[in-house]
DNA sequence: TAAGTAACTTGCATATTGCAAGTAAATTGT
DNA sequence: ACAATTTACTTGCAATATGCAAGTTACTTA
């Protein structure tokens, strides 16, 4: 495994350790791509290309390479089809996970999201059971995804009989 | 306290939990201006225009009201001083408090900040104690700085005579 | 009442994003 | 062996968003 690139040397804005954070992943894409290699399982290019939210493939290959800059992921061909590349969290990556836990509870409980409610509640309660599960699969390549893809949820819910409303 | 505005119905990208945060506060600056709010007891905004990390003012400008749009924060005209209009974390925006908390420890960590490691060893320890200390400001309205500002960092360090190195 | 100040707005040059089409390398089907 | 696919991107271009400098308006203070 070979990491995407040395560390970029772009601008740093202060030395906060929020604001680094920001420099690095601060943007409507680099955390979701993060997020679905850390529990959902996503490995290639097009497999983020299609997941839920449709990123264009210019950003997403931009992303790819900043976070790799940044250390956070890393690439490998694949062994069985050489087409395709892997990506994978590296450790500094996967060590992102409590701040997505904290992130994914915050806004369960903030805002409608797709997330049931027993699931957050298991979340909340067994946050270091979640992160030790989470930092298995990592290490041993698990790709089960250990949340599913959430459905856009609308405004103002308990409508339609059956169907989502709009989208 | 009145509210900046209604919420907004601006778009949502899917019903994930992480997805909705990111559209809320997925840039550069939003969780800047939320951790000044929350632990640098900065509240007007000149204060946060000329602070660590200079932001433009049209900028400052469109994310006050986002987050304002988003139930994050609310604005109320300073009563000693009727230019004045002190910007507060909403309990919804307070509530971010542990996602920054371990954004914080994340990068302390991984990247060269300028965060004393003593500093970043006593938040690791005692994340409940900051948290309800996080809490305390935010209800009692103390704008006593819990961080100071960090100067931004060197990428090559050792040059300084009595510098720290690499950390 | 003149001179600040604070909180924005406006205009404009410069990124960054999103979208639709390509393209090159590896693989599969025949 | 070779054409058709598939995968991981690039490229071009229009639409947005950002950064910067210069206003503008509502209050305050001298």
């Amino acid at each position: 495994m070979v990491p995407v690139a040395a560390k970029s040397n772009a601008k740093q804005r202060s030395g906060c350790p929020i604001s680094i954070s920001l420099d690095l992943f601060g943007d409507r894409w680099s955390l979701l791509i993060i997020r679905d290699l850390m529990v959902r399982g996503l490995r290639t290019f097009s497999e983020f290309q299609h997941a839920g939210e449709k990123i264009a493939t210019n950003v997403l290959a931009d992303r790819l390479r900043q976070l790799g800059a940044a250390g956070l992921i890393a690439a490998e061909r694949a062994a069985e089809d050489g087409r395709r590349i892997h990506y994978r969290l590296t450790p500094k990556g996967i060590a992102l996970a409590p701040v997505l836990l904290e992130l994914f509870i915050w806004a369960a409980h903030h805002e409608q999201t797709g997330a049931p409610c027993a699931f957050v509640e298991q979340m909340e309660r067994d946050r270091e059971a979640i992160l030790a599960e989470t930092y298995r699969r990592w290490e041993q390549r698990d790709p089960t995804p250990l949340i599913p893809p959430f459905k856009p949820q609308t405004k103002s819910p308990a409508k339609s009989p059956k169907g989502k409303g709009k989208r």
